[in-house]
DNA sequence: GAGAAAAAATGAAGGCATTTATGGACAAAG
DNA sequence: CTTTGTCCATAAATGCCTTCATTTTTTCTC
């Protein structure tokens, strides 16, 4: 069935079906009901590729993440695909893991398909080197690029990001203000938004003349979601003697598995260990008690980016970049 | 930059390009050398457009799942996608929601976008009423459609799934035979899993000649990532009065919230009350004592999906419905 | 080295919808 | 009765690749 068994069965031309068909001027009532008829009764729709090839898009976002399996980031994505689909659009989803390669692979794959723009969830598709992340650049000369908690300047690149830096500043400060001054840091990213965090922490702990760095600052290299490795990793430092009364975890998961470490290393909390989690996940009812955590407000951010991405289709001018401000909710792990 | 600038400037015909871009034969080594210098010095991707009206396909995978932000179906879209990836297929994402209405259209777009095959995640797209799932044989008409955890039987449609009945089965008959009677099913989906899961339990009650139904059957309706909710639930019902030393869960998240529900009400877990998850995720680990729980081998699932999907592809016969038996994972919540 | 067979390369058709230019038919307005 | 404007048909161009039927070239054999 194409739009010439269309025309003729409607009895106009196939310019007409067309003009139907994309909701064009020009045509009267009468006709636009009888060729819609038509289209009904067949069941007509349209060739996807034949039209694509006509119009040289699909109406596809590709959503590249490195880990969809990752509790922050499937939200994210959910939330994405949700409203993506409510304005008209499909997304085409990449997982790519965290290696350059394979997201430079991904990259070209989603250019090749023709998706009208790429949207990278999270922050890991930022490097250190700038060298790293031209693969970003170059594909935004071809079409809109779209970051979620993550930076990069370049043109046609669009972020939207939580302020974590202000978010982990006050939440240290909070902390160091119930009287402890020996807060580890527990995180394991250092991209963006991981640097960002660990900024706040610092300029937190600097800002009250309290001690940084070294064996308070502990990176987590392991599966995001082996809780186990976390609280070992936890008690291995503390068979090296290190004494620390709070904990600012880079996210809930690492935070868990502090309280965790915490139960079974026989310190109360916050008693005598304060913990702090970030993203407010559903982990934060998931131990006892219940974690104190920074909500940076996922949903916002996703409409937003959305918005933004939306109205760079269409041709407006957009903000490059967008802060909003997390919120720290208070619940049993802190003081 | 098109088919057409690559042979003129290559010096062959456009024939000529396209069997050394497709890999076929009769291209001299002398030839194809030629052709993929100039093709790589002018950087050419054919047009995914124009090779899909040509072929009619794109590569590309549909998957629907009702909420990809669930820990479960995050991590089997995660399996999937990366599997299909390395088989040189993409996937579009849907995340439907619950409504038929939403899983209809859904399944229609990805018709209409010309995906090769559907992947229905998670039991849920399948309804008590019959009638409710013409779409999905409707949808098989066109594309083979792959069931993860469901079943339905219709021309060209496959499933994999997880015996469900005979884990829930055995984990009953183990908690029974640890002297616990009075045991809760604690159940928030009628899903052709969620029914299966429900039967092994009631069979092996049966089998023991012990009570089932009424209050030992609790069915939860509430976000599945509400775990306050959920032992509100469970709290509700020691108000109403009623007993119980076990509880069965259907999923971890539910199983969590029981433990929380046994600590916060003064019960200790497993000496007065035995708790038992079911998929094995992250969150066996982020309770006290830890979960046990079924593992239903969601990767091994997920692999044999895409391997019977991809020899469908190829033509090959597969079969219709494969079953894979899970595995009780024993940790502290259970005797 | 001629002729046959095999290999390599070509040309043109096919796939389907969009868009544009051109012009015809018809209605209402001047 | 002419002009103007609306609606629609027709035809052609565009987008780009695949593939089949053919032709050309190469290779091989006697």
């Amino acid at each position: 069935m194409t739009i010439y068994d269309i025309s003729e069965k409607a009895g106009v031309s196939i310019a007409t079906v067309s003009r139907v068909l994309n909701g064009s001027s020009n045509v009267s009532e009468k006709t636009k009901k009888k060729v819609l008829d038509v289209i009904n009764r067949y069941e007509y729709t349209p060739n996807a590729f034949a039209r694509g090839l006509g119009l040289n898009t699909m109406k596809t976002i590709g959503i590249m993440c490195a880990d969809s399996s990752d509790l922050y980031l499937a939200k994210a994505i959910y939330y994405i695909e949700q409203k993506l689909r409510a304005n008209g659009y499909d997304s085409i989803l990449c997982c790519t893991g965290y290696e350059l390669e394979a997201k430079m692979s991904s990259m070209n794959l989603l250019i090749t398909k023709k998706v009208d723009g790429i949207i990278l969830v999270g922050s890991n598709f930022i490097y250190e080197k700038d060298s790293d992340n031209k693969y970003i650049a170059d594909a935004a000369t071809q079409v809109p690029v779209m970051l979620l908690n993550a930076d990069l300047d370049a043109p046609n690149i669009y972020s939207v990001v939580s302020d974590d830096f202000t978010s982990m500043y006050e939440a240290t400060l909070q902390m160091i203000d119930t009287g402890i001054n020996d807060i580890l840091y527990f995180y394991n990213s250092t991209s963006y938004s991981g640097k960002r965090k660990l900024a706040g922490y610092r300029a937190a702990m600097e800002e009250r003349k309290l001690l940084t760095g070294g064996n308070l600052m502990q990176f987590y290299h392991g599966s995001h979601e082996d809780i186990p490795a976390m609280t070992e990793h936890l008690k291995k430092l503390r068979r090296k003697g290190v004494q620390f009364h709070g904990v600012i975890a880079a996210d809930d998961t690492l935070a868990l598995a502090s309280v965790k470490y915490a139960r079974e290393t026989g310190y109360r909390v916050p008693e005598d260990i304060s913990i702090l989690g970030y993203n407010n996940s559903m982990l934060v009812n998931c131990c006892n008690p219940e974690l104190t955590s920074i909500d940076n407000k996922l949903d916002t951010l996703c409409q937003h980016l959305i918005t933004t991405l939306l109205g760079v289709l269409d041709g407006k001018e957009m903000p490059k970049k967008t802060v909003f401000s997390g919120e720290i909710v208070k619940r049993g792990t802190t003081r």
